[in-house]
DNA sequence: CTCATCCATTGACATTTGTCGATGCGTCCG
DNA sequence: CGGACGCATCGACAAATGTCAATGGATGAG
């Protein structure tokens, strides 16, 4: 077991985001960013962070998703829970649904790792 | 055999800058999209990343990265081919050494899809 | 020519990942 | 209360991924 590595923690932001192309980075901020980019890394989950953003609202449970992906709902429930883990959707449970959400202020840093060093 | 997926054509990269956060995307964006951030998902191919965009002259060959990253040659040779294969660096043979650079216009790209929708 | 150097490819292997069906846990409605 | 609904977790399994040692192909030095 790898420990658990649960969420990404704020202050895992803030190392994460010396831009990519500004001198060699650490490993923790090489393994904080491939995580978080690891997470991008299926068209399933990309397709579903652009769904839950283009949704009404801003946010979209579960059942609103299986059917436009075409997948189970575990898988789909999966998928969102990777997600959250690594700090780029945020989860709301309100009665019976769980609203998810893009969490724009991380993707911005993701943007900003990888812009061309306005260091 | 899956077809073969050889390299990121430049098309692609113009139809995956639809930024993330705008509208839901085609399959085949979320595919293109998918398939770069992948190759951003490993920790070790993030710090190569980082290390020929640090570098002199902008530019490293494979042994030059095989000490700091700890990796055995065939391993890391195997990563930039990922990363050459993503179209987020470039490979140039140089005699007996390959030269990689990191594509700065591909990293833009990707920047641009995550930035939060300056639609 | 011969040998050393730099790199890519191959084959093998353990680990991780994506997916599903089955099941369990809350919450809402009659 | 009792069922229906929304979602998460579990167990299983095939496929993909990361790593290495061994090998092969080019290039440059002597």
């Amino acid at each position: 077991m790898p420990i658990s590595l649960p969420l990404i923690q704020p202050d895992a932001l803030a190392a994460c985001c010396s831009p990519l192309t500004g001198g060699v980075i650490s490993d923790d901020a090489a393994e904080t960013l491939a995580r978080m980019f690891k997470a991008l890394g299926d068209p399933t989950r990309v397709k579903l962070l652009s769904m839950i953003a283009a949704a009404p609202e801003g946010a979209a449970c579960i059942c609103d998703m299986t059917e436009p992906v075409g997948l189970s709902q575990p898988t789909v429930s999966h998928h969102m829970k990777l997600l959250v883990e690594a700090g780029l959707a945020t989860r709301e449970q309100r009665g019976k649904w769980a609203y998810y959400r893009v969490a724009p202020e991380v993707l911005g840093s993701l943007a900003a790792a990888l812009s061309p060093a306005a260091d």
